[in-house]
DNA sequence: TGAATGATTAGAAAACTGTCTAATTACCAT
DNA sequence: ATGGTAATTAGACAGTTTTCTAATCATTCA
């Protein structure tokens, strides 16, 4: 029973709210918290919510946590919704949630996957921590790609050969 | 703030149970209860709020209330029902509900609409108590009419000419 | 490194919601 | 009218949810 968790969510006005702030605009805690009137706490209650079933979702930049709409979600008619019990999961999402709860625990990758496929599953994953539309140097990929395992130098070359990188002499872009 | 409700009505797993039900064949109370293991009390609950938002009507039959889904409701997409903050009411079916309330007070026709628009949407209310599918003699049809105002005749004669009741002698049946 | 700022978590209070039982009402058939 | 059946209402209880405050964590910048 999948649809009736999206309900769920839906069925509250605040986050409602925050839902349709972030359709006009990706934002950050503070600022809808001060928009809608409450504290930070409770707009991060909601956005875990909201995230942990993926209709938003969440990338650092700088000093904020940027939130965004998953539009893609709500392109769905009532009538589904409802009608189906289950909510017919995407494979392909399915197949990559699993990989990722498998090959990283507590935030640290336990190994880096052999298989080609998984491996890129999970090097995509580690690519949302960097901002797109910035350069980074060296050092600074090295400090991200560490979090996750020793090997960040392995991290960092499969970044590239992946095609999810770019380098240019020490500089290192996200592809979009 | 409307499709809060919507969404709140749809958020729980009872009454998305009753809601499949119902998409698949119309009921009564005691027939969900039992097949959900619930009480009367519990689904009678779960009816009365899915009818007071108007996805689901009700028709007396015999012993029964029958319960049925009201489908075009749910013939939007998510998109517009996340961001429509208002849901467009339909004129028509407003208008509706304000003739209907303001000419029957505690179940009585307080007077017969003389403007033919609205006398009609008496009419067809009234038409609600009655069955599709089966003769009523004159008697029958009185004692209905007479529920809601003394002047029964002219409520008879109306339905027949309004084309919602066809007569054969002393018999009456409703058109479908 | 340390100060500042934003995000998150923990814990508690308050409000809301779904469910039940028991009593009552509404309707139908004889 | 009366008895039976279905539906509804009232009242109580338990569980869930939202929200806050205060404390903690994470990240950036000087």
């Amino acid at each position: 029973m999948e649809n009736l968790e999206l309900f769920k969510l839906l069925g509250d006005a605040t986050r409602l709210s925050i839902i349709r702030m972030l359709a006009r605009e990706d934002s950050f805690v503070e600022l809808i918290a001060s928009s809608l009137n409450l504290t930070s706490a409770t707009v991060c209650y909601h956005l875990k919510k909201l995230e942990g079933a993926g209709l938003v979702r969440c990338s650092r930049s700088q000093f904020y946590k940027i939130y965004a709409l998953n539009r893609e979600i709500f392109d769905r008619s009532l009538t589904d919704l409802v009608l189906t019990a289950e909510l017919p999961v995407d494979p392909e999402e399915k197949y990559r949630r699993e990989v990722i709860s498998t090959f990283i625990k507590g935030g640290r990758l336990v190994s880096i996957p052999v298989q080609q496929k998984k491996r890129e599953i999970i090097l995509r994953h580690i690519l949302t921590r960097f901002e797109t539309g910035r350069d980074y140097d060296e050092r600074e990929v090295n400090a991200i790609l560490i979090e996750f395992h020793e090997d960040y130098c392995t991290l960092r070359r499969e970044m590239i050969s992946f095609g999810l990188m770019s380098r240019d002499h020490e500089t290192y872009r996200v592809i979009e």
